[in-house]
DNA sequence: CAATCCTGATTGAACGTTCAGTCAGGAAAT
DNA sequence: ATTTCCTGACTGAACGTTCAATCAGGATTG
């Protein structure tokens, strides 16, 4: 291919990005596309082949990076020599997020990766569950072997919620800041607020847990799969 | 107008809902939604004019219901005597959500707001800052006013976390499940299980300022809206 | 010349919406 | 009591538009 092709379908790639960003699949048309990319929309398919594949390329596009680095992170966490801080293992899901955003088209392309994951469209599912979950499962356990004392099931809940305040930063909607005015206008500070804030949270909730244990007695010391009623999905 | 055109105008309304949560605005078309009611598609725009107004009134078809038992609920912590409890403000908040998805159709409204509130199009927005910002404003007046100790900055970001969280239950995606298997499969327990995490991590939150604040002197004691760099958005 | 790159014209299908008209049934008039 | 009138409820067919996708063929490049 050459550099002049190779440019522009850098370019329609990347202005699908922004529209997909804001407005999802089904709010574009390939002709908002091609309009925003300044290109006829029989090049967009020439060079995209259908919609759906053309969206799907957007998602991978930045994936790899972004994966390959959050999976770097978690593994130098695991070799390491005994267990991890909190803060590490925060930050190793954390970072690659707030990384990617400095670059140019990242912000829009987490705020993609945001819109899907809260997507309950089977297609949506499918996409997360191919591209990001393997890596959040490391991230629980890594979790979970940071904090040996705390409760598994304590540790799964706090990692989910880790993760929707971290989508709901990335959607970058605007409310936090309509709703916060000043307080909450941050920027270089925001990842260290939100790892901080978890790490914190999670250390409490584990503490809370060994003083009732201790309370209670030493009896029952590993109970952590107790059932829970599960009529209902969460 | 009749019991009969009632009856079918709900049904319109409800099949509506599961449609529009599920798949957004511009992912289901009017046949869409006059196939899975059994009525022909002019009976829709019928009852509600243009597709666009038929959002609306899904959208505020529970609104009402929703937020004045949140609004009461945080009106009688803020008319209480003294500072109300850390957990009777997050429940003032959650409860109304749970209490939703235990109606017919309930689990499919709460769907639908979650997707509109992580959705960054401009329609979304305005729909979310008319119907839920109110609330949620009185929601962080309160959690400030239970923690008079905490630096508000921090309460802010908690708040908002909490609502993410809150929001990912109410996706329901499937992907907690998926991605924890037997340790967050919950139902009755969630709430519990959000509102004990969060309270703890707020305690946990302000103890460690208070700490901090000790170990540095008495000094510089409201400095709360300490500069932040706003190159950025969060 | 051959291969690659690109485009205008065009496709059938699906879209939201409109509209003339049917129909049941209650009110009013005879 | 019968007929007439009327209206709210509803419908099928069609509207113009936009959709994703196709394709033949021109332009550009090696």
């Amino acid at each position: 291919m050459s550099a002049r092709s190779q440019d522009k379908r850098n370019t329609i790639l990347s202005h699908s990005e922004e529209l997909f960003a804001n407005f999802g699949l089904h709010g574009v048309s390939i002709r908002d596309i091609a309009d925003a990319a300044g290109v006829p929309p029989a090049l967009v398919l020439y060079h995209f082949s259908t919609k759906d594949n053309l969206y799907q390329e957007v998602f991978e596009s930045r994936a790899r990076d972004l994966n390959t680095s959050r999976e770097k992170a978690l593994r130098s966490l695991a070799e390491g020599p005994g267990q991890p801080e909190i803060e590490e293992v925060l930050h190793a899901l954390a970072r690659p997020w707030f990384r990617v955003r400095k670059v140019r088209g990242g912000v829009s392309y987490a705020r993609l990766i945001a819109r899907e994951v809260s997507d309950p469209d089977e297609a949506s599912r499918g996409i997360i569950a191919k591209t990001m979950d393997p890596i959040a499962k490391r991230f629980f356990q890594a979790l979970i072997r940071a904090m040996p004392d705390a409760d598994p099931s304590d540790v799964h809940w706090a990692g989910h919620y880790f993760i929707a305040a971290l989508m709901m930063m990335m959607a970058n909607t605007g409310r936090i800041q309509r709703l916060s005015g000043k307080y909450c206008r941050a920027g270089r500070s925001s990842e260290q607020q939100i790892v901080n804030f978890f790490a914190t949270a999670l250390r409490g909730a584990a503490a809370k847990k060994r003083g009732k244990a201790a309370r209670e007695g030493a009896s029952r010391r590993n109970h952590s799969e107790r059932r829970i009623a599960a009529d209902e999905t969460v």
